[in-house]
DNA sequence: CCTCGGACCTGGTAGC
DNA sequence: TGCTACCAGGTCCGAG
């Protein structure tokens, strides 16, 4: 499920539930994840006060004064608030965090693309360190687009999704921005304007920041019983559209496959 | 440095 | 109904 939208969706729906708890105890059903969990993890958890939730790209940071613990929920994890009674795990239900509260934060992950990992007090863990600019902060601009891009001869679509130009910007929203946006995601990106750029910068804030607000009405989801994350009621223009058409001039919308990924646009609509 | 393809996994669905 | 092939919201890594 997790574009950025749905990650800070998370965030903001568990946040409420771990900020201040104690963890009780870390139980890892499987370890083997993306990267394995470390096997220290439960010992480096356990007494640990959660001080705050934060995101980084896709990446949930749980800090507490001993460290940091790195969630990221790869193509098909999801993380949900249970409380008491606890229900018994199902498939995939790889981690439970218990919480002094009594509440569990539970990980299901049926890809196991997901990890846990930790980083000490003060270190940047290395999966962070060479990390773009948030798409929603200010530093992220239609003038930092045009500027990383010259000399680059890769489609756009790449470009936009690549981690280290910016972060959290996934397939969903960038066949979505692109449409948006007017330009045509197999462009070279290094061949396309600072006008431009400074449109799709601005589409790809836009169209982030309505999907977490409609994330926003999914939050009882992740306390609730089945607990499946809504997916975004969102008006989709393109993806998932191939072959139907257009929603601006009517004609049909094709699909290419880019970085083996599905991408979706108008002919028309998109130069 | 840039670009591309393969890799990691399971489950759902389309097609035969 | 049953089997197979392909696809899926991510992103790291190594080869060229």
């Amino acid at each position: 499920m997790p574009e950025l939208p749905e990650v800070e969706t998370t965030r903001r729906g568990v946040a409420p539930y771990v900020e201040g708890e104690q963890v009780d105890e870390l139980l890892v059903r499987e370890s083997r994840l993306r990267w394995p969990v470390p096997a220290d993890l439960p010992q480096l958890l356990r007494g640990q006060r959660v001080l705050s939730v934060s995101r980084r790209a896709k990446y949930l940071l749980f800090h507490t004064a001993a460290g940091t613990l790195l969630v990221h929920l790869g193509m098909s994890g999801s993380l949900r608030v249970l409380r008491q009674p606890i229900p018994a795990a199902g498939p995939h239900d790889h981690i439970d965090l218990r919480l002094s509260s009594g509440d569990c934060l539970r990980f299901n992950d049926p890809r196991r693309f997901g990890c846990f990992l930790w980083s000490e007090p003060g270190e940047t863990h290395p999966l962070l360190a060479h990390l773009g600019p948030e798409p929603l902060s200010d530093s992220f601009d239609g003038l930092l687009l045009h500027r990383l891009s010259r000399g680059r001869r890769g489609p756009v679509k790449n470009f936009i999704m690549d981690g280290r130009i910016v972060v959290g910007v996934g397939n969903i929203y960038a066949n979505e921005a692109l449409y948006l946006a007017g330009i045509r995601p197999d462009r070279s990106a290094g061949r396309i304007s600072l006008a431009r750029y400074e449109r799709l910068s601005d589409y790809i804030k836009q169209v982030l920041t309505s999907a977490i607000e409609q994330g926003g009405t999914t939050l009882r989801d992740f306390v609730g019983g089945d607990g499946k994350p809504g997916y975004f009621a969102q008006q989709l223009h393109v993806y998932g559209r191939a072959g139907l058409a257009c929603k601006t001039c009517g004609g049909v919308l094709r699909e290419q496959r880019l970085a083996q990924r599905s991408t979706v646009y108008c002919v028309t609509c998109q130069r």
